[in-house]
DNA sequence: GATTATTCTCAGGAATCTTCCAGATAGATA
DNA sequence: TATCTATCTGGAAGATTCCTGAGAATAATC
């Protein structure tokens, strides 16, 4: 993907940070704002071409910033950030065109996969690729499906979380905390052991339907997916 | 369909809003209008494709503009918008032609398919395919009739707009969020549960049909339609 | 005005998923 | 080889998500 021009609007300074780190790395260019009237301003002047959007803001809710900019004529897509026990049936009516929203707390890669679909959806990714191909394993993004040589494989939601993030970075060794900090929400207080699990998981599924052994383990370190070359 | 310009005639910014991102969001250019003076002065000087038009506006209904401008000779549709308690008569006398109406509160994605449905009606919209077709399941939009192996199967309205919803975006995943957001009225207050009562619904009548499920849940994230291919 | 159809909510239960634990296994080191 | 450590994996509790039937409220139809 290339890059984006991307708004955070949050109050919390924690949350703004985590995700200017990993939209950076992400490779795209990143302002930030702390509440509502900061960020309609910023929106005006700066033109991002995506908004992510706290629905809990001091001043004006995220709502009323979308009512505003959209009433300008302004039709940037916005990813909204709601508390999951909040409002999950007060989204109506807001996730007009592209629009979508994710629950707090959220998985960083979570963002960056939803960015990836809604620059999809609106046409604006020019080489909008939604499959990740890795020797023997694709990927669809669009259908949220697996197939390795051709053969459906069922995951469950991390699974399938764990499994994009290891297939994003291909040959590449990713440590346990890595992957924790990737694929488990922000605030997740488990140990390690748990990507373990999962990677496990992972192998059961799909080692039976590939040639070789798709995820090899470096003692020590963490975990990569093997990919054709390299 | 190609693109449309399209006039949004209404009082209600909220209103205008809503409708020019979703129609802008489905390729549409868009233009907009408070009242209907202004509205007869846009519709002469930028002969838009298809209008649509509040009935009630704070200076001249929306009968009057269209009144006006039939006495001009200019023969644009018109979609009316009028609210649920006004008397359905007054209406049908209007919608001679081409043009229709939909009642507040109205769904975005039923906005867009009367749209359709209009401009293939007036002939305007070359390749207006009024069917949809995804694998075994074909939806007939101006019969509105939808079948699955031949066999017709009968839909209540809010049935027919989910699974249209559906078959739009074959092999996508859509969010209960976006379902709810794109199907149901924009007002709608209740919880994401309706979603998935409409789901069993259909799957009740459809499954039966088809040789294999329409409707896959994709855990944590939300429904697809299964179409023949990737 | 009565009957039927539709919409929507709710709640129990089923199915699936997450997480942790502990014993088993394999690799590294002395 | 013996020992230590890291990793693997099965099991199980608990949580979450989803499905579906039942029923009340509302709208459409005759």
């Amino acid at each position: 993907m290339e890059s984006l021009k991307v708004l955070v609007v949050d109050d919390e300074p924690n949350i703004r940070d985590l995700l200017s780190a990993s939209l950076r790395f992400a490779g795209h260019q990143v302002l930030t704002s702390p509440n509502g009237t900061d960020a309609i301003a910023k929106i005006i002047d700066t033109q991002p071409d995506i908004v992510l959007l706290d629905v809990m803001l001091p001043d004006i809710s995220g709502f009323g910033v979308t009512k505003k900019i959209r009433s300008m004529g302004i039709e940037t897509p916005i990813l909204f950030l709601t508390a999951r026990d909040e409002t999950e049936d007060k989204v109506t009516g807001l996730t007009v065109g592209g629009d979508d929203y994710v629950t707090k707390p959220f998985s960083l890669d979570e963002i960056v996969a939803r960015i990836s679909a809604i620059m999809r959806r609106t046409g604006k990714d020019s080489d909008g690729h939604s499959v990740i191909r890795v020797g023997e394993l694709e990927m669809n993004e669009d259908a949220h499906e697996v197939t390795v040589k051709g053969e459906v494989v069922d995951l469950s939601p991390t699974e399938y979380q764990l499994l994009r993030y290891l297939a994003s970075n291909p040959n590449r060794v990713l440590t346990k905390a890595q992957i924790l900090d990737h694929v488990w929400e922000y605030d997740f207080n488990g140990e390690m052991g748990i990507v373990e699990s999962y990677v496990s998981y992972l192998r059961k599924k799909l080692d039976p339907l590939s040639t070789e052994p798709l995820i090899v383990t470096k003692r020590g370190v963490g975990y990569l997916l093997k990919g054709p070359k390299g």
